[in-house]
DNA sequence: TTGAAAGCGCTAACAG
DNA sequence: CTGTTAGCGCTTTCAA
């Protein structure tokens, strides 16, 4: 039993394909009789009718179709995302489309094949883009001409538009926060650091501290891999042999709890043998315990305004947006001070973050 | 700039679109040229010709695309999920489908509003509903006439396929574990029970099994609410104050992670003061301290399952397919065993599962 | 206030 | 081996 069109609706109320097309738009520069429209309406709804999209995009040139590509953990993984960090923000991102009266299209990067092709095939309207991707594949997107909005990555190109937090600065404040509780073995632990990745700027911000208090970054003190639990908790095996590392910077949530498991697993206490720092504040900061310290971002706000940029552009706002988050500490269980240096301040504030100036 | 099309093309290699479409869709009932066949693929090529899909679903009848539909942990509520469950669900739907050569159309049930509505503006080819929705919401899918398949949820229709796992046995299975472990007051933590969700079939194997123990249910040891950390946690704080349950079944790990959070708040350990089971068998459960014990699943089966499900219906398969999963029992950290009542066995076999033959 | 007609990009009989 | 033609469901001039 085929769907009911236009045509069965214009048939059974009398009328023209046009007229039915006028009605159910509401079309204000057309002045259609309240009468007939009464009656197409009723017809309408009577015989179910639904307007076809696909059709409709073929001489409208718009899909309402918003295409979200976020990344695999790993290539050839069946998984996209084991980390919830992809589910708060897909769900973000979901409810501020469907309350635009746009709709989803929800793809991994298609293996060995242009990422963008789906995109093409489909006519999305706009694009959204987790995550950071070899450059060569943002290529494809310039052909394209439509809206695209980078999450959590660092290009500069102008044509496309980016929303993201300050990593580094969010690294810069985490690892500050460990050394003003007197760390001075901090390890990192993170995802893959690839040029234009957030986890790069969160090393940054790492590296800066140590260097602002004179500390080195040591080699031996960086653990990057994938961003997963299982990471987590490799790396926290691995640098219990290092008995001068007394704090950890993970630089993702779900790395912070794989390391205090590890951690756990090899026998040290959390904090009181070593301090774990996270990054996001997702609820697993919470179910952890002790529950982690953390640097909170907003996750919703950040599909949010991706949303909202993709409409912006495509009511014909010209101007690039450029969108950086703040970021927070929050101070929960799993750090604690060490015993200072000698560099101890005279006027210690007792319970206070204590800011480190050098 | 316009989308190059098949016309272009045709113009372009100086054939007729038709003979384009028949080359690049590999039509092997029709017999074109090696050389002509050549020549269009290289000018397609060249000219970065990419289908519209849209276009051909009109006359194919056919989109190449799924509707998902997960649901909102609570109406009116930001995000569809909080619970990572449905990320992990998600990211195996869209693996599968990719690779099949379909496209995700991702949807949370639109508020007020027919979440069928979506499916048929974009004529989506199959459709998978994950969770249970009232019976009314249900009946509109009838309409449609494309494969239904329905994930964790109870309903006796011989026109949508199920996908599920035996939830009471999961609940029983549990339920008996911590009976083996000597537990007599046993709380059950869960979301909302309606009709066809499985919490209700979870809480039936909790009964199932109590009663088989010559227990009875009671009303004050049962906290349903929504599937959320918080309300594990809030339900932990409550039952704090009933001193003779000594374990918590929660329905789910999301829940069963919050109760232990929510104990660890009031003071309690866990197991030592009160043993908790999970459900699931997320990632959650082993970043929870200590790890859960819970009934594991195997939720990326449920994921391939739907999409190949879907594919044979799509292929012609007339019958319906009704999947269930197994589930099975991870025992972990956070269940102990309490002195058992005088009925103790003679043969004690040390550390092992001890089954309940009352 | 309404409708005829053309066209969006593509596929599929059918004819040649 | 290839092209003509019609049509998928809808919108949009343009004319009546």
């Amino acid at each position: 039993m085929r769907r009911v069109s236009i045509k069965d609706v214009a048939r059974e109320a009398g009328v023209s394909t046009t007229t039915v097309s006028y009605v159910l738009n509401e079309i204000t520069t057309q002045t259609i009789s309240s009468e007939t429209s009464r009656r197409v309406r009723e017809v309408a709804k009577r015989m179910g009718y639904v307007p076809n999209l696909n059709a409709r995009s073929l001489t409208s040139r718009k899909t309402n179709l918003i295409g979200i590509v976020i990344p695999q953990t790993e290539p050839g993984r069946e998984f996209m995302f084991d980390n919830p960090f992809y589910g708060a923000l897909l769900s973000s991102l979901e409810f501020n489309a469907r309350r635009n009266g746009y709709h989803l299209l929800l793809t991994g990067p298609a293996s060995g094949q242009s990422y963008i092709g789906v995109a093409r095939n489909r006519g999305v309207d706009g694009i959204v883009i987790v995550g950071s991707y070899p450059s060569s594949s943002l290529d494809e997107l310039h052909q394209l001409s439509i809206p695209v909005v980078l999450i959590d990555t660092y290009v500069t190109d102008e044509s496309f538009h980016t929303i993201g937090i300050n990593d580094r600065q969010g690294g810069l404040l985490a690892t500050e926060y460990l050394l003003s509780r007197g760390h001075r073995g901090i390890a990192f632990v993170s995802g893959g650091i690839s040029e234009h990745g957030v986890m790069r700027q969160r090393f940054l911000g790492y590296q800066e501290a140590l260097e602002a208090a004179g500390l080195q970054v040591r080699e031996e003190r960086l653990y990057t891999g994938e961003v997963s639990f299982q990471h987590g908790m490799q790396a926290a095996r691995e640098l219990c042999s290092q008995q001068d590392i007394t704090a950890v910077f993970a630089a993702a949530d779900i790395l912070g709890v794989g390391v205090v498991k590890g951690l756990r697993q090899q026998g040290r206490r959390v904090p009181e043998d070593v301090s774990v720092m996270g990054f996001d504040d997702l609820d697993l900061a919470q179910i952890c315990d002790p529950s982690l310290t953390t640097m909170r971002q907003d996750i919703a706000a950040k599909g949010r305004q991706a949303i909202l940029t993709i409409l912006d552009a495509l009511d014909g706002k010209p101007d690039k947006q450029e969108w950086i988050f703040p970021v927070d500490l929050v101070v929960r269980d799993s750090v604690r001070s060490v015993g200072r240096p000698v560099t101890a301040q005279k006027h210690r504030r007792p319970d206070s973050g204590e800011e480190l100036n050098e």
